[in-house]
DNA sequence: CTCCTGTCCTGCCGGC
DNA sequence: TGCCGGCAGGACAGGA
């Protein structure tokens, strides 16, 4: 499941093999995704020049020449893969979105559960667009921050695991950062998001900061592996602490011992919640 | 306005 | 072995 730390990845990965060069064809092999792809989007993308990528939230963008964007999100089975001039390119089933650049590189977009969009906009009315527009701040920004998160919170009854997951608070968290930053923080997901104080606020804050960057960093080094093995850039799995432990020992406290069965899984607002219930009061 | 639920979509996994 | 039901979840629509 694409968050920020895997957008990120996926566009680092693009960037050496899209930024400056002219796109030659496109390929849309189906007319939509779960939304269609934007009218003549073919046309309006051949010939014009790449000039740079940039991500916000789970989103990247691809800025053209003509002043207009691609908007990418990469739902939740959607991946790239490069191939070079030299490589044999083999179609393969959920290929929906082909980009071949002046290089002859081709951009490939797989996306099996076609919960991924292809969206097009001015580059200057980014923050305009729908997808922005009620968009919170970055989590790796300076402004976000614990009085930032504290303040956000107070006009919610949610509890703090679906706040985190309501992207007009902080952009780009999905369901496994936000259960690995409370389990670092030592914050119960079921608490009210508005009772929660600023000092815990600032906790979590450094929290959700540490294990995106450092999902970032492990993104950086299986992206070289990838593009030696396939340059397939998508998911990539990273060891986590309590995602999908259920059942597991809790990695920091004792709770086994106690007999409380380690890490439990629960529901909130219909998504899994993973958490350790000794160590997160 | 907020909050909650259902919808989309396919691959995978467990049970029979 | 093969089939089938259930589950996974990001964004969004619509109802309470």
């Amino acid at each position: 499941m694409p968050e920020l730390p895997e957008v990120e990845t996926v566009m680092r990965g693009l960037m050496p093999y899209m930024v400056g060069q002219q796109i030659t064809h496109v390929a849309q092999n189906r007319p939509n995704l779960r939304v269609p792809f934007p009218p003549g989007l073919t046309d309006k993308l051949v010939d014009q020049k790449i000039l740079s990528l940039n991500r916000r939230g789970k989103y990247f963008m691809l800025n053209l020449g003509n002043n207009y964007s691609v908007i990418v999100h990469l739902g939740m089975s959607g991946s790239f893969k490069i191939y070079t001039d030299n490589m044999l390119f083999v179609p393969q089933k959920h290929d929906h979105f082909i980009l071949t650049l002046a290089s002859k590189t081709r951009v490939v977009f797989n996306d099996p559960r076609r919960f991924g969009m292809v969206l097009y906009h001015p580059s200057k009315d980014l923050d305009r667009h729908k997808a922005f527009i009620n968009m919170g701040v970055e989590p790796l920004d300076l402004e976000f921050n614990g009085v930032y998160l504290h303040r956000s919170f107070q006009s919610t009854s949610s509890p703090i695991k679906t706040a985190l997951l309501d992207q007009r608070i902080v952009a780009g968290l999905g369901n496994i950062y936000v259960c690995e930053a409370l389990y670092l923080s030592g914050i119960n997901p079921k608490t009210k998001a508005h009772k929660v104080s600023l000092k815990r606020c600032h906790i979590l804050v450094n929290a959700i900061k540490a294990v995106l960057i450092k999902a970032i960093e492990a993104g950086g080094s299986s992206l070289k592996d990838h593009r030696q093995a396939d340059g397939q850039l998508g998911y990539f799995q990273h060891q986590f602490s309590v995602y999908g432990k259920q059942g597991k020992a809790c990695p920091d406290c004792d709770c086994e011992i106690e007999r409380t069965h380690g890490i439990k899984r629960i529901i909130q607002a219909g998504r899994s919640t993973f958490y350790c219930p000794r160590k997160q009061r």
